[in-house]
DNA sequence: AGTTAATCGAGACGGTACGTCTAGTCTTATT
DNA sequence: AATAAGACTAGACGTACCGTCTCGATTAACT
């Protein structure tokens, strides 16, 4: 026998993965997640309605919550830069906004879904992190630490705190849907932002 | 109190609802969760283990989550009297704490997976929110809206995206799990509790 | 409330038998048996029916089978005196075409049915041999032995296995269902009886 | 012969029938008659003996029943060769002796239960008509109506009257548990047999 | 051009839990 | 006692998916 990757590059034998299969195992994920939730959703059902082998599936995802975070991604695809701002803290108050929004709809119920799922799977988590929450999250960090470098924001803040109690506030309302999401709640977490940011 | 067969009128027909499969239930339950997810009990592993028919679980809880919000509330029985303190700011700062603590063991874990089997299911979500977090909210409520009565705390406080703020904080970090739910997190959310319901 | 059997007899303790569940449940489970084979019949649907506790039909029936060999037994009551002719054979022709006759309905399913849940149950074999077939078969084995002693039957007869032929005959369409039990089945038979009865 | 897989057409899709779990299920449901009646045969005892998912049971006999006439069938296979004799009488009698002689074990219960429980499945019953009766009433038949050619039998006969009054008669005693399937019954069986078919 | 090897759709496989159903038993209060 | 009501343990039912496993058929890259 050979070795399978020779000098320098990739050399693979066989037939390639068939990008056409991939495409539509992400598409008909996404049509079923308009009238299943991700639990009710299974891959026999994707495999139906993609026209394609379980075991396809099974060969490139590990699970139905993961086709779902990479259905999402592609949804998301650059959907959220960071809006532009004159100070930090309107840049910040401007983001909660957008989040809020964006979870209204689909997106905020697969989102909560896929966080429920990611309950009994550890590194479904780590990998919906990776993939959804880091981006954003550094983005936001970066904001808040140029504010605190302008003197903008308060020198003692400990930034992961502020962050998790103000998209913490978004997300549990997503998940325990106690209370509205609404314009009211945009408005009271700006404020709680500006005062946490400038005087904590 | 009164007897349960006398308040409320007639004293229905039949063989009774037997206390003691009701409780072998609620214990095999609580067992089986040391070593398994809310996910992975089944109700089939609950009938076995607790001597039961499964008919018998069918007909007083609706879902194998449904028990384990029962389980959850005997285990909390009166164990988060609101703790005492000089100031309301100091009752709210002690109260987070120790939600904090005794969010990190296993009742933690049941919560969050409460939560996440309940994205599935609305019922059971309001139902999780009657029995578990109303009492507690509104008793928190009470304090601030002492505290503002008081002067103690800001007038033009949103005391419900103020509580989901803090509490939202800490369920956020049990849910995806992101950073720890250390003392340090614990002081930070002490401090922007302070700022927050006070300059607010 | 006085006594209901006070002289001349046994006189029990407590709450006597209830003839009303009795006939009752007798009767529900003859209305049932228009709709539903005696498999699909179970005790719940007759206890419900009948307005009776399940305890009550355990009391006094084994099984459901009994309480329908019991209807059968009040259905046919008084209903097969052997019919009249001048000679033991055309007694014995007309029988078989009466039996042939009346098993065409209703009731030649539930004898088929019985026989086949008693094949399970061995003393509801007998019992059934008892109330239902005995009495016909010993009346028949009179008209055939009287045949025998007046000459007109042959000497040689195994009466027993003659009454098989011929009734069995019937009994094997009734259960196989392989061919039809017609007017031409009640004349071949007739003559196979007349051929067997006098040559044999 | 061919091949399966080219006789008949084109080769299905998909990962071909197990051999190997056909074989265990019917061995499996084999060794289970010997201590269970068909009634209390389960199909999950079957699947569990067989070590074989209740599925792959389902997926290919609509009932246990059906397995049971597969197992049936096999155990027969050119079991029952149409006996030579000098005469076409000589022939039946002797078919009626084996007849008697191999329903008195197991064979004989399981077909007295076949029976029972096609009694309430009309698909069954004609099914197993279809591979249990019908071949060998079929070579009965074909000597008789030989027998009639001859001038061996009477002209006159109704064969398929003929042929229920003495295979009839075996079915009854074997449903019916009356009378004892022995010796003698043989004898008269075949005197009868004699009587009917020449004088009729 | 032929060979090689991983891919593909299809669908059968062993397994496991589901929620339903009925059996037969057992508590109640009532008659 | 016997009754109607109905809760109880037990366990099979037939279904649905799981994740794995054969099949024959494709499809490139490497001889």
């Amino acid at each position: 026998m050979k070795t399978e990757a020779t000098a320098g590059g990739r050399r693979l034998a066989g037939r390639p993965r068939s990008a056409a299969s991939r495409s539509a195992i992400l598409q008909a994920t996404h049509a079923l997640l308009d009238t299943t939730t991700v639990r009710d959703l299974t891959i026999e059902a994707i495999a139906q309605k993609a026209g394609v082998g379980k075991a396809t599936i099974y060969r490139w995802w590990p699970s139905k919550t993961a086709i779902v975070i990479e259905v999402l991604v592609e949804m998301m695809n650059s959907n959220t830069p960071l809006p532009k701002g004159e100070t930090c803290l309107a840049v910040v108050r401007q983001h909660l906004s957008l989040i809020v929004k964006q979870y209204r709809g689909r997106l905020g119920r697969i989102v909560a879904e896929i966080l429920a799922e990611a309950q009994f799977d550890a590194e479904l988590l780590t990998e919906f992190h990776r993939r959804f929450f880091a981006d954003r999250r550094a983005a936001v960090r970066g904001v808040i630490e140029a504010g605190v470098r302008d003197g903008e924001f308060s020198r003692a803040l400990d930034v992961d705190a502020v962050i998790d109690t103000l998209y913490g506030a978004i997300n549990f309302r997503l998940i325990a849907r106690h209370m509205p999401r609404d314009p009211r709640f945009e408005r009271s977490l700006g404020e709680i932002a500006a005062t946490t940011l400038r005087v904590c």
